[in-house]
DNA sequence: TCTGGGGTCCTAGGACCC
DNA sequence: TCTGGGGTCCTAGGACCC
């Protein structure tokens, strides 16, 4: 049976989801801001018609945020990433096999669906009953392979006359897209690449699926190999239904303001040890390494640049946050210079094993307390109710490193007190 | 003044082993 | 004159993704 993958990709996400409480946005434009309100990194069709360009500085965008009156607003994790998760139910209810790819797209093994219903109607119907029921628009990009379905769904965005739904299922269809597609918009191509394929003479998508691939292995590397073939409709990335657990937990921001104290940035690593330790708990995973890192802003070059890190090993693999924040503040300890004025920090965990598999040095003995499990995994259902929040006391001693989010919306989905109210005449 | 955060995979090169 | 060959593991760096 050959196989068949559709991509359905949330138009806008976080625009959109700001756009589903505030009405009076409608056709409204909408920016959304990176963390620290740093760059823009969603628009609304409104804002890019604008000319708004994806990844710019909000700073250089105020005037014509203030000319055309374009809505403005921070990162609000917690809204999207709840809609994203009714969304991707929604999903999961009309495909056997759904690999959640990001958090505003998702690839859908159709294989053997064709039996049942046509490939367009079938993306029609997905469109129809995400908007119905959560009211965020969708795309929807059908073909033989992932990154042909990827480019399906680019397609069914850019040209409205497609009604939202691409299927190129068939060759020629194939084709005439790859022939008028750059080959920079090709999903593994970026911009590092793109020149490179220039260079040797290849534009489009259609160029890039004509090319040799034992040709360009040799000149690029095995993973263009595989686009290419994937191009010429052969899969050769798999759909991962279950996502496959993380082989190391980053947790790092920049702050608001720069941190020039010790006792800020004390708190600061401390939390971010919590967070990364909640990830690791949540995929029932251990871990041994630690790495803490500090660094002041490497974009100026008016004052003095320092960044270090420490690598902190634990005698055994462990998900129990009291060990990793004491190996964190030793590190930070370590690397820690006053004087600076420091942009960014965080800890990375990694070398991890799976709880109970790991063998002992003979001569180290185990020293972890047994109670350990049971008051982590207190924690986090405390944390998780929504009732309260239990936190380690590290974080206590300073509060003035957190993100900058001048233009937070309501949590209207996760918290009660953020709850929309309608107002009836 | 102001420039995100969190991942993956692949490759090359060095250390080390027999 | 001639100075092996094959393998693993680790790390750093580069490329990509959203």
């Amino acid at each position: 049976m050959t196989r068949v993958f559709a991509l359905v990709d949330c138009n806008n996400f976080y625009a959109s989801c700001e756009r589903l409480f505030r009405p009076d946005l409608k056709a409204k434009p909408i920016v959304v801001l990176s963390n620290n309100d740093g760059c823009v990194v969603a628009r609304s069709a409104e804002a890019k018609a604008l000319g708004i360009k994806m990844g710019v500085p909000f700073f250089q965008i105020q005037e014509l945020v203030r000319v055309h009156g374009i809505q403005v607003f921070s990162s609000n994790y917690a809204l999207y990433g709840d809609m994203s998760a009714r969304v991707m139910s929604l999903l999961e209810q009309m495909a056997l096999r759904v690999e959640v790819y990001s958090i505003d797209e998702a690839f859908l093994d159709l294989s053997g669906v064709s039996a049942c219903i046509e490939f367009e109607a079938f993306g029609q119907q997905v469109r129809s009953e995400v908007q119905k029921c959560t009211g965020i628009h969708v795309c929807v990009g059908i073909a033989p392979t992932k990154t042909l379905a990827k480019l399906a769904n680019h397609a069914a965005k850019r040209y409205p006359k497609t009604g939202g739904v691409v299927d190129l299922t068939d060759h020629e269809r194939q084709r005439r897209l790859l022939a008028i597609t750059p080959v920079d918009e090709v999903w593994g191509v970026g911009r590092r690449l793109a020149p490179r394929l220039n260079a040797v003479g290849i534009r489009t998508a259609l160029d890039l699926a004509d090319a040799n691939p034992k040709g360009l292995r040799q000149q690029f590397s095995v993973v263009l190999e595989r686009t290419i073939r994937e191009l010429n409709g052969i899969s050769c990335l798999e759909l991962d239904a279950v996502p496959a657990s993380k082989q190391q937990i980053v947790c790092s921001r920049s702050f608001g303001e720069r941190v020039t104290d010790y006792d800020n940035m004390h708190a600061a690593i401390c939390k971010y040890v919590e967070r990364a330790c909640e990830k690791l708990r949540a995929q029932r995973s251990t871990a041994k390494m630690l790495n803490v890192f500090v660094r002041t802003n490497p974009f100026n070059a008016n004052e003095p640049y320092y960044a270090n890190s420490a690598n902190i090993g634990l005698p055994e693999p462990s998900s129990d946050t009291r060990e990793f924040i004491e190996a964190a503040v030793r590190g930070l300890r370590s690397i820690w210079k006053p004087g600076y004025r420091y942009m960014k920090a965080g800890v990375m965990l990694s070398d991890f094993y799976e709880p109970g598999n790991f063998q002992p040095s003979l001569f180290e003995a185990t020293a972890r307390q047994p109670t350990s499990e049971a008051l982590m995994a207190t924690l986090d259902q405390i944390n998780r109710s929504g009732l309260g929040q239990v936190r380690f006391g590290g974080q206590s001693r300073a509060n003035n490193w957190t993100m900058k989010r001048q233009r937070l919306s309501p949590s209207y989905t996760t918290r009660w007190h953020h709850l929309p109210i309608v107002h009836l005449k």
